[in-house]
RNA sequence: GGAGAGGUGGCAGAGUGGUAAUGCAGCAGCCUGCUAAGCUGUCAUCCUUUUGGAUGCCCGGGUUCGAAUCCCGGUCUCUCCGCCA
């Protein structure tokens, strides 16, 4: 969430960025802000007058009954039900701005980066990295819906069984795949710094609203009704939410945390050939780094993340590029975000299996996420995410590009954690 | 699930109707010949921004001229009992 303070110093600059994102009634939603904000502010004073009036005639009535002038007093506490009216019509009226204005304020996304080039959509998106040749498979190579049943790997229809489309079961040495790649991220991520957490899957509605997953993405998270609680759509949410509200001191930072945890994403409304075997789910494995920064060195610390995820997709000798998302495609509450792709080859397609962000203070502002600084002010963090690594399409990956007529080689960084070198 | 206790600034910790003590840490300044001590201010948020004012004691209501303090509802934490992986 933006800061109105912000919006209202820099006004032209939130405005081009909204027209970066494409947003069509930009002015007028930020007019609506600016005057929904004055009234604000005009309520307030006029309400402090009131108040200040009240307290001091409170003031006065409590010494004049201490020193025994209860006729005094009687008199001036008639005076006091008018002030304590108004008090109640303008602090309604406060209340009233104040939550238009919250409301407003949730509608508006993050201003992009100033690198974030315009576009409308992920096609045009900015290539700035690409790595690996593309393997050419014969004819007969398999997508990897197909591989994972010829080598018993995934049950889709187990899972359909049991729950529903998209929630696939993974078999054999399907499943110890997944739990091999989950170590070895965790192995990575951690051995560069980041410390690993194990958190909850379900968060509360304050920690949805917190990384701005709510309240206006509700129809992407699964939402257990009894409880009000939400699945987690990823890491991000429970582990950015471990600061929420603290003031941290400026040695603390930078913070950098590591967590695996399946993702639940209900994924209303698409379907079709594209969203086949593990290229969408309702659920999924991902294994997220989170960090909170110093704004004065956050790009710093996304060219990081973004060179360590690198470091991992060369390891594992996947054939990927690097995107920087236009202003029509980049997520809601971020500023900059790169998307990793990997090449899938039996389907000929790019697939999405990172997507790294500076939330700048997007979402420190909502949750109250602050350091103190050198001056001994408090200021807002900046926190940053990425996915180190999502899982099924690593899957997919892996099982198309190194699919043999022997069978599928395991990458050779894997063997240590597989235990087998060869699916067949 | 039942019973009891509690939730106060970055932290610690007073305050049981008269408008948030005090200590530590932080920041700024002053002073002082020794990595220290002392003094002053600052030190939650908002408005005005110059003096100032308002709000703020877990959240939401209520009583009162006035609520951290009293009442009602909710929530979380701790202790005990019960159940249990």
């Amino acid at each position: 969430m933006l800061q109105v303070q912000f919006i209202r110093e820099h006004k032209d600059e939130v405005l081009e960025g909204l027209k970066k994102r494409n947003i069509s009634n930009a002015e007028e939603m930020i007019e609506r802000v600016l005057s929904t904000d004055e009234v604000r502010r005009k309520s307030q004073v006029e309400l402090d007058n009131v108040s200040a009036e009240s307290n001091k005639l409170s003031k006065e009535i409590g010494l004049l009954f201490k020193s025994g002038e209860v006729r005094k007093a009687t008199l001036v506490r008639e005076k006091t039900s008018q002030l304590k009216e108004q008090k109640e019509t303008l602090s309604k009226q406060k209340i009233t701005a104040e939550k238009t204005l919250q409301q407003l304020l949730f509608q508006i996304p993050n201003i992009p980066h100033q690198s974030v080039p315009y576009g409308q959509s992920d096609e045009d998106n900015e290539e700035i990295f690409r790595c690996g040749t593309n393997p050419t498979l014969d004819e007969s190579a398999l997508p990897h819906w197909e591989l994972a049943k010829k080598y018993n790997l995934i049950s889709f229809e187990l899972g359909t069984k049991i729950t529903g489309a998209g929630f696939p079961v993974y078999t054999g040495k399907g499943a110890k795949l997944q739990r091999a790649l989950i170590n070895y991220f965790l192995d990575k991520n951690t051995t560069a710094g980041y410390e690993e957490v194990q958190v909850p899957h379900l968060v509360n509605e304050a920690s949805g609203i917190g990384t701005g997953s709510l309240p206006d993405k509700e129809r992407q998270m699964y939402h257990i009704e009894g409880d009000d609680l939400y699945l987690i759509p990823t890491a991000e949410v429970p582990v950015t939410n471990i600061f929420r509200g603290n003031l941290l001191k400026e040695k603390d930072l930078p913070l950098a945390l590591t967590s695996y945890t399946p993702c639940f994403r209900r994924e209303a409304g698409s379907y079709g050939a594209h969203v086949r075997g593990l290229n969408r789910l309702h659920q999924f494995d991902k294994v997220e780094i989170v960090r909170i920064e110093h704004p004065n060195r956050s790009y710093e610390a996304l060219e990081e993340m973004i060179e360590h995820v690198k470091k991992i997709l060369l390891e594992l000798k996947l054939p990927f590029r690097i995107l920087r998302l236009c202003g029509g495609d980049v997520t809601f509450a971020s500023a900059l975000t790169y998307d990793f792709e990997i090449f899938s080859a039996a389907q000929k397609r790019w697939l999405e299996v990172s997507s790294v962000s500076n939330f700048e203070t997007f979402q420190s502002n909502r949750l109250k996420l602050r350091f103190k600084n050198g001056s001994g002010k408090s200021q807002l963090a900046h926190t940053l995410n990425g996915s180190a690594l999502a899982l099924p399409r690593i899957v997919a990956g892996i099982l198309e590009n190194y699919q043999t007529t022997k069978g599928i080689v395991i990458p050779e960084v894997l063997i240590p954690y597989t235990g087998f070198e060869l699916i067949s």
